[in-house]
RNA sequence: GCGCCCGUAGCUCAGUUGGAUAGAGCACCGGCCUUCUAAGCCGGGGGUCGCAGGUUCGAGUCCUGCCGGGCGCGCCA
């Protein structure tokens, strides 16, 4: 691991840059890796800033800076160059011991509490692969959170209440004519989660048909917040089982969470009144009495993202009209709105609310983790502390920005500047489908989708490929070549390495792609297991793997014999350079141990496409290294020796690459 | 109309708080399996970084203005 070495560094440049050169204060400056390892390991660009300030050129003050600083531990020489970098050379034999024998104490980071929420697919309806890049990347967030120290809690928020439910509901009972005991056996006796997918988008057709329906979806909500009725019944069994479908579809991605949190207990344990007495006691919201949200309680809505204009001319009337500045918090009939909702989850989770959920035990996920979840029953003995979080991650598409903002901006107004600044809206493009890909879903596109370059994915339409169905193409394809290739494999073998091969495909597919960019799926691609892939990544490990495994099966060497055979004596496979030194057992060591830096800063900008591209190219370094260095039939000793080390290693880091964004490493492939 | 996102090789995309010769995958062309798994490796062709200004020692990256595409702006969630 390098980060600490970096933060070493970078206390040694800014004490010399204020001793030497009485700079009192020191730019803020980096610590960079340069292209390439002829240049050195670490490069500081800090004399190009301090330029402007010394009035020099950088060449010198980087000459004159490199004399100045003298040793500094772990630095084996310091070069600056005419242009004005400083480049440091690492004191590789001891860097690398280090690494390779795990003696490199973590760099702890943020340990604030931490709330991730992620995945919140409605309930009503088999999972499709826009909510597999949701719950993607907030998995990977949690899991890279996780890796540097920070406690984290992740948190599935499940609308049990919503129109969706409610939509699936009329189609039992309007459409199929059903009671809640057919339902019950249809769900016994099917895959519910795609029955549910069928029947919803039936409903959305129906109701087309006579708009007067919408009045029987109305009566059904209405039913279904208040509770203590047979649609309520109805309701609170569709939801649990399809949130149990959710949850074996994301266990199939490895991933999990500790807490599901039902919008129905937000109501119910009078988490929403209690927020709404707050609201209105510090002016947060306003009961409105004129103009067309007159009996409305609203909000005001800082300018910036502005709701207003519908499609009215805007000539006819007068720049500002501050009626259109206003969000609806609670209707006119007095139900609260989704935002009411939302604002008062948001402020539990800051622990700012004053009210706490009872909860039960959900299930045990497979990792042995237990599940849990709020009710407003009577609460279960056991649960943690789950809420009052320093921090907050909501993972949600970009399209949902603007209320997003309005939680920052209510618990700003609230007197709560830092959980404003706290409230962290973990924004991404959404996924669409491509026209080939939608036409082999059965769609026909219609004249105004042809135009567009993509289709978008509308569970209302029934239009989406569902992750089990992707998953299972995945394993099967993956599955396949496993056996073609290890044809000694029973089929159970092949079967769970097609599986690992499978989540390494999708999730990698969903990281790779900076989360400001529109995933355009095609199946096409998300098939492919060569090049920039999930699978190209696990094969890395496998060989390398495999590799340690031959050195103790032909030569009895173990994996600790060969880190504890290693000598502090300069070893010329390390110091000696090829004609190609970007492939040479230093660079990809050097490599290797960069991941604290770089989950440093993808927790920073949020952009795991970053973590996805550095793994990605440290297995194409290792793969190149494989070609050109062989290990088992070397013949020098020494040599052999080290470069076994440092396929450990690299195994080691890629393994825990590989596990942050969710991978597991089949034992042969 | 206002707000946010995107525009980089034929296609799909990276490009780390502005830094060293703009990278990768796919596709295409040519090599490499008697030696640690060819889901691989090596080599090759391919670029006015949407356009125009500006800031800077230095701009794909920051600012302004345009052009093209997407999304959002409801008493839905």
């Amino acid at each position: 691991m390098i980060l600490s070495l970096q933060r070493q560094v970078h206390d040694a440049i800014s004490g010399t840059i204020r001793t030497r050169f009485g700079v009192a204060e020191v730019p803020v400056f980096a610590i960079e890796v340069p292209p390439t390892r002829s240049l050195g390991d670490l490069a500081v660009p800090v004399a190009f800033q301090l330029a402007r300030v010394l009035r020099k050129a950088p060449g010198a003050i980087a000459k004159e800076l490199g004399e100045a600083l003298g040793t500094i531990p772990g630095i084996a020489r310091i070069v600056a160059t005419p242009n004005g970098y400083l480049n440091l050379y690492l004191d590789r034999t001891a860097f690398f011991t280090a690494r390779v024998r795990q003696q490199v104490a973590p760099v702890p980071g943020a340990d604030e509490k931490t709330i991730v929420e992620h995945t919140a697919i409605n309930p009503n309806k088999a999972a499709h692969i826009g909510h597999l890049r949701n719950a993607a990347l907030g998995d990977t967030l949690v899991r890279a959170l996780s890796f540097r120290g920070t406690p984290v809690e992740t948190q599935n928020y499940i609308d049990d209440t919503g129109v969706q439910v409610a939509d699936v509901i009329v189609g039992f009972r309007e459409l199929e004519r059903l009671t809640l005991d057919a339902v019950r056996t249809i769900a016994d006796t099917t895959r519910f989660d795609y029955y549910c997918w069928d029947l919803y988008s039936k409903v959305t057709e129906w109701y087309d048909g006579d708009a007067q329906r919408l009045a029987i979806r109305a009566a059904v909500l209405h039913d279904l917040e208040h509770g203590g009725n047979d649609t309520a019944a109805m309701g609170a069994f569709i939801v649990d089982r399809i949130v149990r479908a959710h949850l074996k579809t994301m266990a199939r991605l490895n991933i999990g969470y500790d807490l599901l949190t039902y919008e129905g207990d937000i109501l119910r344990l009078h988490f929403w009144s209690h927020a709404f007495e707050t609201l209105k006691a510090q002016g947060a919201v306003f009961l409105q009495t004129e103009g067309k949200l007159a009996g409305c309680w609203v909000m005001r809505i800082d300018d910036g993202g502005s709701p207003a204009a519908q499609k009215e001319t805007p000539s006819t009337e007068e720049g500002d009209d501050p009626e259109q500045r206003e969000k609806v918090i609670v209707r006119s009939n007095g139900v609260v709105t989704y935002v009411g909702k939302d604002l008062a989850n948001q402020f539990w989770k800051f622990g700012l609310l004053g009210l706490d959920f009872r909860y039960r035990r959900f299930a045990t996920q497979p990792n042995n983790r237990s599940l849990w979840a709020t009710t407003s029953a009577d609460g279960e003995p056991g649960a943690p502390a789950f809420g009052g979080a320093k921090r907050i991650y909501n993972v949600i598409d970009s399209r949902q920005m603007y209320l997003q903002a309005l939680l920052s901006q209510a618990l700003r107004t609230l007197g709560h500047p830092t959980e404003a600044g706290n409230s962290i809206h973990f924004s991404y493009e959404m996924v669409a489908l491509s026209h080939a890909t939608a036409r082999e879903l059965g769609y026909e596109s219609e004249a105004d989708d042809i135009r567009k370059p993509f289709v978008e994915v509308s569970g209302r339409k029934g239009l989406g490929v569902k992750i089990d169905d992707l998953l299972d193409l995945l394993t099967n394809k993956a599955g396949g070549e496993v056996a073609q290739r290890n044809p000694e494999f029973t089929a159970e073998e092949c079967a769970r390495a097609g599986a690992q091969i499978a989540v390494a495909a999708i999730r990698y597919f969903m990281l790779k792609f900076s989360r400001g960019k529109l995933i355009v799926f095609d199946i096409e691609e998300a098939l492919s297991f060569e090049g920039e892939t999930g699978p190209y990544l696990q094969y890395a490990v496998v060989r390398a793997r495999n590799i340690m495994q031959k050195l103790q099966e032909r030569e009895g060497v173990s994996e600790a014999n060969v880190v504890e055979s290693l000598d502090q004596s300069a070893p010329r496979e390390l110091t000696e350079e090829s004609d190609d030194p970007t492939h040479d057992l230093w660079a990809l060591v050097f490599e290797a141990s960069r991941l604290d830096e770089v989950v440093e800063t993808v927790v920073r900008s949020l952009e795991f496409s970053g973590l996805a591209k550095y793994t990605f190219g440290l297995a194409q370094t290792f793969n190149a290294f494989y070609h050109r260095y062989p290990i088992l039939s070397e013949e020098d000793a020494d040599r052999k020796r080290w470069r076994a080390a440092g396929v450990a290693y690299v195994r080691v880091q890629l393994t825990r690459a590989l596990d942050l964004m969710g991978i597991d490493v089949p034992n042969r492939m």
